[in-house]
DNA sequence: CCGCTTCATGACACCGGTGTCCAATGGGGC
DNA sequence: GCCCCATTGGACACCGGTGTCATGAAGCGG
């Protein structure tokens, strides 16, 4: 079988055995000079290493992973709605593992099956992975944080609230965040806001709530119930959740959508009625996506630097295993920022 | 070490050796069963899977990946401009891949480097992936499929145009389904209809353009080339595309963007100079995103079967290890529909 | 100059599966 | 009752790395 392939035209795979003979030194030696073994003499170190270069050998990953107990894998679990979340995580993994032996293996689940934590406990010990990133809301599991670590699985888990465990958390702070857009609203002279809020169950959807409101106690604004819509973050919820506040006498003049999605479909529900925007409704929503400046108007909304969190986290679980002595501190808590289009205005002098 | 970690609480894994004890027969024996081989007696095989089934046993990936010099991970190689397709694509892929035993790794790439060969060999090689699925505009590099045949490594191409290669491919055929929209129009009284182009080199840009070019001919219209405008895929680009076809006198009465992310540009720019849509300026576009149903008005698009042709992607690819019998029928060629909504009407008659 | 420690290296078993090859077993034909 | 063959199961080596421990050489103090 082996010849065979070789004479299929095959690179022939060098082993560790190979590098060992040319370089008359035992595997294990071999093996020392791959992991950094500090225990090696430095001529000894220099010539293998230089074989090494010269043949462009690569130790076999799955004979390591079987040795080690542990692959070089790492893993993304989601269950989430935000498809742009999920590519921009993606995007910001991938460039930390990028020039790394590391590989993301994708796994997206179904937060409401009840087999969840089975599925995702045969994921990582099956695949032995090395660590994985938890998007929310998966991430807001407390019981899989455990799970995790009773499996001695390495997890960074992404979150949007203040850290109680900076070490497995990367987080954004949504509620100072959101407090800031509202408090924007504020000040540009609008009284009657409303909110479109998440789904219960989300953490993110509960401190944008808690930000909405902190800006309206700190101004003296009370918040009636009748100003508070409950909405999926999807662009239907958002559509069907702003008619409630909107046929509201007197309307809101300004309306917080808890992410993008929703905000566009307020955008769409105020153009079904022939609501002006900004001039008669300002309405500023969270996520930063593409949707927002492909509408008109494009949308003031809330940017959180979801790529970095991405790279922060794949760092996270790799700066351990790859720089001993490159410190890894990043950054655990990303702070967002207020992206001001065309969707906000001073409320008509009525 | 192995001990320490039995002290931690690990689930102490079970390896085929355990398996075989309890059986009572040699661990030869319990990969014939796991393996299927037709050489076993009855009896043997039930006991032993009976005790499979009881005990919760999984092979370990690692060990059967060095043995049989095969891993069972599934490569996703993109370098892409369309987010949506991206996700949409591993959502077809993981939904074929769920329930077997087989895990996506996903790999970007950047199609400009000189590196990008050597950077795919790598991966597919290190990893001993079973099989890629490669996505447009690289799966149209011909030098990568004779790669990948050398190195053994099964691979599907997505593509968007008649077929050459079923066995490697899975498309859809544009050119068609993009003439079909311009008839649309043609039969909605539209005469100077424009074009927005796709890159250069994208072959997707390539079969939609002719299929824009065919339904022309068919109705005896000609193109000048004033009407035709280059694009990048990108909202930017169909932006700026679109302001030389909108400074023509007479202007087009309609616009075909080759994909939506120039549409909405096409959508934006209109409403930029007080052009309404679709009195004065039908528009369609092209992969039926997200975006078509949050602009106003709602796009007419073209939507490709895009989730279930990764699903076919991925079973041909896995379809020979995991049926035997079940024969792998996998259509190679998907067509695409037009999805009417509000951004095509007559033009106005002047 | 000797014995001890320290450093560098190698022999060997092992991780958990799979392929090869041979032995044992049982049944059928004569 | 004997022999041959087909069927079934096991011993063993192997995939390509890593951990453990032993060994030999060099360094050092007394």
């Amino acid at each position: 079988m082996a010849k065979q392939k070789q004479d299929e035209g095959q690179a022939p795979k060098l082993t560790i055995n190979d590098i060992a003979r040319m370089a008359g030194v035992s595997k294990k030696t071999v093996s020392r000079v791959i992991n950094r073994s500090p225990l090696l003499n430095r001529e000894t170190r220099d010539r293998v290493e230089t074989i090494i270069r010269d043949t462009g050998y690569v130790p076999n990953p799955q004979a390591r992973a079987l040795a080690l107990g542990r692959n070089f894998l790492i893993g993304l679990v989601y269950d989430n709605p935000n498809v742009q979340m999920i590519l921009s995580m993606q995007k910001g993994i991938l460039e930390a593992l990028h020039g790394t032996e590391f590989e993301l293996v994708i796994r997206p689940v179904d937060r409401g099956s009840n087999l969840v934590m089975e599925d995702i406990r045969s994921f990582v010990t099956r695949q032995r992975l090395f660590g994985v990133v938890i998007l929310p809301p998966m991430s807001e599991n407390d019981a899989l944080a455990r799970m995790l670590d009773e499996e001695g699985c390495r997890y960074v888990r992404m979150g949007s609230a203040v850290l109680d465990d900076p070490e497995h958390m990367v987080a954004s702070n949504d509620r100072e965040a959101v407090a800031d857009a509202v408090r924007h609203l504020i000040a540009q002279g609008h009284r009657r806001i409303g909110l479109i809020a998440g789904p219960h169950g989300f953490r993110s959807a509960q401190e944008r709530r808690e930000g909405f409101e902190l800006a309206l106690k700190e101004a003296g604004i009370s918040l009636p119930r009748s100003l508070v819509a409950d909405g999926q973050y999807t662009f239907e919820s958002g559509l069907s959740a702003s008619e409630s506040l909107l046929d509201l006498s007197p309307r809101p003049t300004a309306i917080f959508a808890s992410n993008d999605e929703m905000a566009a479909g307020v955008l769409y529900a105020a153009r079904l009625r022939g609501i002006a925007v900004p001039e008669e409704l300002s309405i500023i929503g969270f996520d930063d996506t593409p949707v927002t400046t492909r509408v008109w108007p494009p949308l003031t909304t809330v940017r959180w630097p979801i790529v970095a969190m991405g790279r922060a986290a794949a760092l996270k679980l790799i700066g351990t295993a790859i720089g001993e002595d490159a410190e890894v501190n990043e950054p655990s808590m990303f702070s967002s920022t207020l992206i001001r289009r065309g969707s906000v205005a001073p409320p008509a002098t009525s």
